[in-house]
DNA sequence: ATTAATACCTAAACAACTTATGTATTATTG
DNA sequence: CAATAATACATAAGTTGTTTAGGTATTAAT
C-alpha cells in the first residue's frame, strides 16, 4: 500500500484506461481488478470510485446499464467514443508526467 | 502543464529529494529549479509550497536560517539526518509506484 | 515612473479523497 | 443453522493538499 496522497489524482486515469480496454466493467469489479493487478498495493476504495463514476456517467463518458444478478443488481459502465479520447489523451498526459517525473527525481526505473 | 490533479501528492517528495542533492535551498529557487528542470510543464505554486516547507521545518525534517542578501531576506532549508531517510523512502515509494502505475496502464514510457 | 522580478507570507475556497455508515443479498464456515 | 464474510450498491461528514487570490517589501529593468 502506498501512501494514499500518491494515488490522489490517478483514479480517473484508471478507471477509463480499464473501460477502454474491457467491453463493460461493474464499480465492485474495479474494485478487485485493480488490487489483483497491483498486489494489493493500490486499493481503490468505494468511496471514492462510485462518486467518480456517477461524475464520469453525468459528463457523458460513461453509460449505464443495470443488470439482475440473482436477486441483487449490478451497475455495468461502458466507455462512450468521446469518453475513448478523453481516457486516451489521460493515459498520455500521465506517460508524458511519469518521464518527468523520472528525469526530476532522477529515478532509476525498475522495469520488469 | 499538467492537469493539477497529477500533481498532487508529489510535492512533499520533489522538494526532499532537492534538498537532498543541495546543501540548502530558498523557497523562490525551489519553484525555479523545478520549473526550469521539467522545461516548464512542473510549476510548484508559492501558496502550496510555503506551507509544505513550514510543516516539514515542524517536523524537525528541515532546518533553516535566514540570510540578508541586500536588504531583503531569504529563508535556506537544508534537510536534516532524519529528513534525509524519509526523502530516500520517498522517492522508493514514489520508484515503485510508478513501476505499479506501469503495469497498471501497460504504459509505453518514453525514457530519454 | 512604471512594471517586472525577487522573496517572503497567509487565508479562503475548492477538489479529491478517506472514513464511516447504511442497505440488501448470497455464500461460507464453525 | 447462526454468524460471518463476500458481493454490490450508495451517501455524507471530515480531512488533506492543493489553487486562487491576495498581501508586504526590495531591487532590476524599460
Amino acid at each position: 500500500m502506498y501512501s494514499s496522497e500518491l494515488i490522489k489524482g490517478t483514479l480517473k486515469t484508471i478507471v477509463l484506461k480499464l473501460l477502454s480496454e474491457n467491453e463493460r466493467m461493474y464499480g465492485y469489479e474495479l474494485t478487485h481488478k485493480v488490487k489483483d493487478m497491483t498486489g494489493g498495493k493500490i486499493q481503490l476504495t468505494e468511496g471514492a470510485l462510485y462518486p467518480t463514476l456517477h461524475a464520469l456517467e453525468d459528463q457523458g463518458i460513461l453509460t449505464t446499464e443495470v443488470v439482475n444478478v440473482g436477486n441483487r443488481l449490478r451497475k455495468y459502465y461502458s466507455i462512450t467514443p468521446s469518453g475513448r479520447k478523453i481516457a486516451s489523451d489521460k493515459v498520455n498526459e500521465y506517460t508524458d508526467f511519469i518521464a518527468t517525473m523520472i528525469t526530476l527525481l532522477d529515478l532509476k526505473p525498475k522495469l520488469g
